[in-house]
DNA sequence: ATGCCTACCTGGGAGC
DNA sequence: TGCTCCCAGGTAGGCA
């Protein structure tokens, strides 16, 4: 499913391939898709209907498209299985099963395009969403660097890929902190998008394990190094990631789950159960957490002795 | 305020 | 072959 680096790569081949064009068209195929927006499907379509396409941004694993002119974007979340498809020429008359949202554009070449939100399970959605000035998205206060977001987007804490979060920055040095002052697990608190944004199931396994350390690790016990250590295991993995699903959009396509091609050869824990750990051959374990999974290699990463759910 | 749980939703695939 | 059921999980909102 989509986290950070599969949504990136849509960001970034968005910002290849549609910007400068006008929405000429939008056909609601499926009005559950449209969600969290005021007016509702109908006023979904006025407000997109003649505006142009100007910027591609992304937080955690939001994305957003400003329309030029006006303070407000075209917002999307992936939920667990959307794609955003970019369609050209022949590509028009390819309609997914899943189609839930046709927007169709008008390219500055005057060539008749179309952006397809396709959703098979619909937990993703799209709104038009007003664009409002955020205080200070840093953990721990830190800095002065504002941010407009969406505002169904502003309490999405910033990413391990922003560069204000980078490593050796005060913000880094914050986060570290926020995720300390938690009273809950490790796993909890990467999957917290309002403390770290775009880390996912998988990815959080996957960084976990990386790391070596199991999921059920109480924050408040870890010390600053080892919450960095897993801040930067989650880095590395989905930088990683990223590296090998950059390409993907180039055919204006995405994998059909989503995904980025990292998931066939990459994974180390997240689906792994009954196999052996790359790093020291004890089965991959399966749990039960947060009525979801958590995969976890039992001896290295050992259950502490008061774990926090 | 904070932490935790549940509902939302679909259809591919496993099991019979 | 055809039917049923399970399973995946990001997020908002509500609860304690």
């Amino acid at each position: 499913m989509p986290e950070l680096p599969e949504v990136e790569t849509v960001r970034d081949g968005l910002a290849r391939h549609v910007l400068g064009t006008v929405v000429e068209s939008v056909d609601v195929r499926r009005d559950y898709s449209v969600r969290r927006h005021a007016g509702g499907p109908m006023d979904f379509a006025a407000q997109l209907t003649g505006q142009t396409l100007s910027e591609a941004a992304r937080r955690g694993k939001y994305l957003w498209l400003t329309l030029d002119g006006t303070d407000d974007a075209l917002l999307g979340h992936l939920g667990m299985s959307g794609q955003l498809l970019v369609r050209t020429g022949a590509g028009l008359d390819v309609i997914s099963p899943h189609l839930r949202v046709r927007i169709g554009l008008r390219s500055p070449d005057g060539d008749a395009m179309a952006l397809d939100f396709v959703d098979q399970r619909t937990f993703g959605h799209l709104s038009v969403c007003e664009l409002v000035p955020t205080p200070d998205g840093l953990p721990g206060g830190a800095g002065s660097q504002r941010a407009a977001l969406p505002g169904a987007a502003a309490h999405i804490a910033r990413d391990l890929l922003d560069p204000a979060l980078a490593q050796g920055t005060p913000g880094r040095a914050g986060l570290v902190d926020a995720v300390r002052r938690r009273r809950t697990g490790i796993k909890r608190a990467l999957l917290d998008q309002s403390v770290v944004s775009g880390i996912g199931n998988i990815y959080a396994d996957e960084a976990l394990w990386r790391a070596a350390m199991h999921y059920a690790r109480p924050t408040a016990a870890l010390t600053r190094a080892q919450v960095a250590q897993v801040l930067l295991a989650a880095e590395q993995v989905m930088r990683e990631a990223l590296a090998q699903g950059g390409t993907s959009f180039d055919a204006l396509y995405v994998n059909v789950n989503g995904a980025s091609g990292y998931f066939d050869r990459s994974l180390n824990a997240y689906g792994q159960e009954g196999q052996p750990c790359p790093r020291c051959g004890t089965p991959i374990r399966r749990d039960e957490f947060m009525n979801r999974s958590a995969f976890s290699c039992p001896t290295c990463q050992r259950r502490p002795r008061t774990p926090s759910r």
